[in-house]
DNA sequence: GTCTATATACGGATAGAC
DNA sequence: GTCTATCCGTATATAGAC
């Protein structure tokens, strides 16, 4: 039976039990997930949870320092890139970040969310700060106001406008969705439209007036 | 019974428990609230609370119903009002919505968690898509359209990025205030900017290229 | 490693004294 | 109306058989 299968090719009973953490934890949130619900989704028995986990808090810990680290990703694309022009870090910010909230809508309402609810615990391990700081965007952000070629505002509130302009749609899909009459597929199509629309927006929000 | 006795000078032992209530569900949503805090915070007994609710999700929903019409007063603005142009719309709704949510920055990701976590229960009770639908905000929008003055998307694009832009901010202020440096106040500052930027990247954006 | 059964803790709800 | 004490369901965690 179970014991005896290969763990090469399917996914281990650990792996299971993450993706399932993963899922339900996103959908929910910590508060709202019960231990029951992870192994039910899982397929496998509440008691496996805390042989492979100990606790419902260290599964999080582990399945939220993963999640922070793939939705850091796309900050990290956008920040670093020594190459690129402003322009484009912007816009392979906001595609490749509607690439993943397509798949993962929960992701970004689930950070917002935990983050509130466990600011310290969660802030360090993003390392978000430092990164900004010594970043080629910064310099570039900064060059471009020195040289007139966009207007002179605070660097969070441009921050502000590519993040929320991109995030915010799938924060409030329930509500939009029920707005504009409609479907998954048919929201997910805006988004795609959003790809090319927000990096235009954003280079005429920005405009020297 | 509850809430026929007194109409006295300070809040009555039901309005304690309802403001107590609004400010931990608002802070830390259904689930991850204990009816214990709340008494706790209310400075009065748990025992109260059932006597004047009778349960948890009794009050929870009184609460919520409150919220959402409060929530809503700044959408129907903008929706509204037959005299006001679009622009004016646009910058009563950002610049009054920015009022309330420096007064009460968790109200946004409280509403979106909720709505999430039990959508059938709490879209209905918004009416919001009725509203939009014959509103002046959206007749108004079509006829800028036509005449060329903005640019053609879909309306919910346009919804989508003042609203996003007008809360986003307040729904990632930890991550944000961390990443400037920024103590509350100093965050208050810029979004006391946004009331006017908003409005004008906003015409901006929508501007025919 | 995986299961069943159970212990333990916590949170919501209530009974009853005052 | 408000309190103390307590009940009881639910959720997490663990023991022990296999």
């Amino acid at each position: 039976m179970p014991g005896t299968k290969t763990k090469a090719i399917d996914a281990t009973t650990e792996e299971k039990i993450k993706e399932a953490a993963r899922r339900i934890f996103t959908r929910k949130g910590y508060s709202a997930t019960r231990t029951r619900d992870i192994a039910e989704e899982a397929g496998l028995n509440l008691a496996l949870l805390n042989y492979y986990f100990r606790s419902k808090e260290k599964l999080f810990d582990i399945i939220m320092l993963e999640t922070m680290q793939q939705f850091m990703q796309g900050v990290r694309v956008l920040l670093s890139a020594e190459s690129s022009s402003l322009e484009e870090k912007i816009s392979v910010f906001v595609s490749s970040y509607i690439d993943v909230l397509i798949k993962q809508p929960d992701l970004p309402l689930f950070i917002f969310s935990e983050i509130k609810a466990n600011p310290k615990k969660l802030m360090a391990k993003m390392g978000l700060k430092e990164f900004l700081m010594n970043s080629q965007f910064l310099v570039q952000f900064r060059e471009a106001v020195k040289t007139n070629k966009i207007a002179p505002v605070h660097p969070l509130q441009f921050i502000m406008n590519i993040v929320g302009l991109t995030v915010f749609p799938f924060i409030g899909s329930p509500i939009l969705q029920n707005l504009g009459d409609l479907n998954t597929d048919e929201f997910n199509k805006l988004m795609e439209e959003r790809k090319k629309l927000v990096p235009l927006w954003i280079k005429l929000m920005m405009m020297k007036t």
